[in-house]
DNA sequence: CGTTGCCTTGACCATACTCAACGACTGTGG
DNA sequence: CCACAGTCGTTGAGTATGGTCAAGGCAACG
């Protein structure tokens, strides 16, 4: 799931990965560590019951449902900062989670954080805020891939990234690095491999974006973003 | 937005559409009262900035976005339970609602709400789980539009109809009332109104679902089910 | 009765999918 | 150092799913 974490976050991250129980509350010591995972490992299993919620540290992801027959559907793409899982607070997890790149995540069991939220109001807003933010995001990638064409679609994704990148301080001047594969994007978007190759090649010879070896350069933002019908007030 | 408020839902249900203070903290008396809104009425628009949240008491409604070529999507249908709009906490809302029948909602600023959210730990919960449980419904629906096609979305949607109905008592024997029309159809499952009559024709002749005269019917569920690919854990 | 909203059907069309093959690059083992 | 496999990206030809446009039916309502 993706949502900034903000203040909490930062407070994990500057004492090197422990929280203590002041970010929790007052009731529980709550040790959790940063853990490391390799690329393409996955994390967290649909269907697992052993059921945690993430904090990405550092590294790509993504959450990715399984359908029965093969296919695959990315939920979405969980940068750093982001909160991930927190469905599965009861029942079986929805989705499974993986790694893209190296991927440094902070695992907290979800009976915890519960207990955490009950007990420390700041907190509780922080995640409701990360839930609804997400709403949103899914919001948006439902008009994605219900309203809006192959070229508008890629357009839209490539800007959301750069955006929600940028937030963190990975991306500058429309520039950025993009582990994913045109594979992944297509289970992004909705599409088949090759049609994401051909549109990636139609956005570059127009001059519009161009995504090549994991490097994404935006060229023409205003005519990008007009094709798009991109909108970043629902990122905030 | 789409979760079961239960028991503060029920305790404002029974004392007839007004909240009291023992429901939201000890600190402030809200009176919010339930309000009435005829058919196809809009009960908040995408960008104001009059931020409410609303608890749906009964009727339907549709929570939706509009594209600027005059394309709509249909985010999300909330029934009788459901929150609506959390996401508008701050900053503009990001979707319009629209009654679809009568509907009657409790409407509450959010401003009060966040407060009681703040002080009130059980409460937090509540929305907590009401925002992940939207989640999964729209990661479900992103599912839907993007890797399946249109016999099985629209199978998906009507079975997902009937499970949350039954849910507050609205459906019985794989039969309720729907009184949604196919345009509407069309921009939630993000197909063409000529195509969901087709395909909602091809699963009448199939003996699979009938959706006639608002009126649905579930004819062969283990059949729908399978070519739907439905489970529906998602909604728990 | 004419209007309006919704459903239905037909003919045609286009966007995106399928299948298939090949090229570029990387890492690995002989 | 080179052959090989594996992954990813690219391209072409043919197809199908779903969209577009257009017309008509039917019931509700003033």
């Amino acid at each position: 799931m993706a949502a900034p974490v903000t203040e909490t976050f930062r407070k994990i991250a500057a004492r090197g990965g422990t929280l203590s129980k002041n970010d929790w509350g007052n009731n529980d010591f709550l040790g959790v560590t940063a853990k490391v995972y390799k690329p393409h490992s996955v994390i967290g299993r649909q269907d697992d019951d052993n059921v945690e919620i993430f904090i990405v540290k550092s590294g790509w992801a993504i959450l990715y449902h399984g359908l029965p027959d093969g296919e695959r559907q990315i939920i979405d793409t969980p940068l750093t900062g982001d909160i991930v899982g927190f469905r599965s607070v009861d029942g079986p997890r929805l989705a499974s989670l993986a790694s893209v790149t190296e991927l440094t995540v902070y695992e907290i069991s979800s009976r915890e954080l519960v207990e955490a939220i009950l007990s420390e109001g700041h907190l509780g807003n922080k995640i409701v805020r990360s839930l609804a933010r997400l709403n949103a995001i899914l919001a948006e990638h439902l008009m994605n891939t219900g309203r809006r064409n192959a070229m508008s679609r890629t357009a839209h994704f490539l800007l959301e990234l750069e955006e929600r990148l940028s937030m963190v301080g990975l991306s500058a001047h429309g520039r950025y690095e993009c582990p994913l594969t045109q594979c992944d994007l297509a289970d992004i978007l909705g599409m088949t491999t090759v049609h994401v190759n051909r549109t990636l090649g139609e956005l570059r010879k127009a001059d519009l974006v161009s995504f090549k070896g994991g490097h994404v350069q935006v060229i023409n933002r205003k005519k990008l973003v007009e094709i798009a019908g991109f909108d970043n007030e629902y990122l905030r």
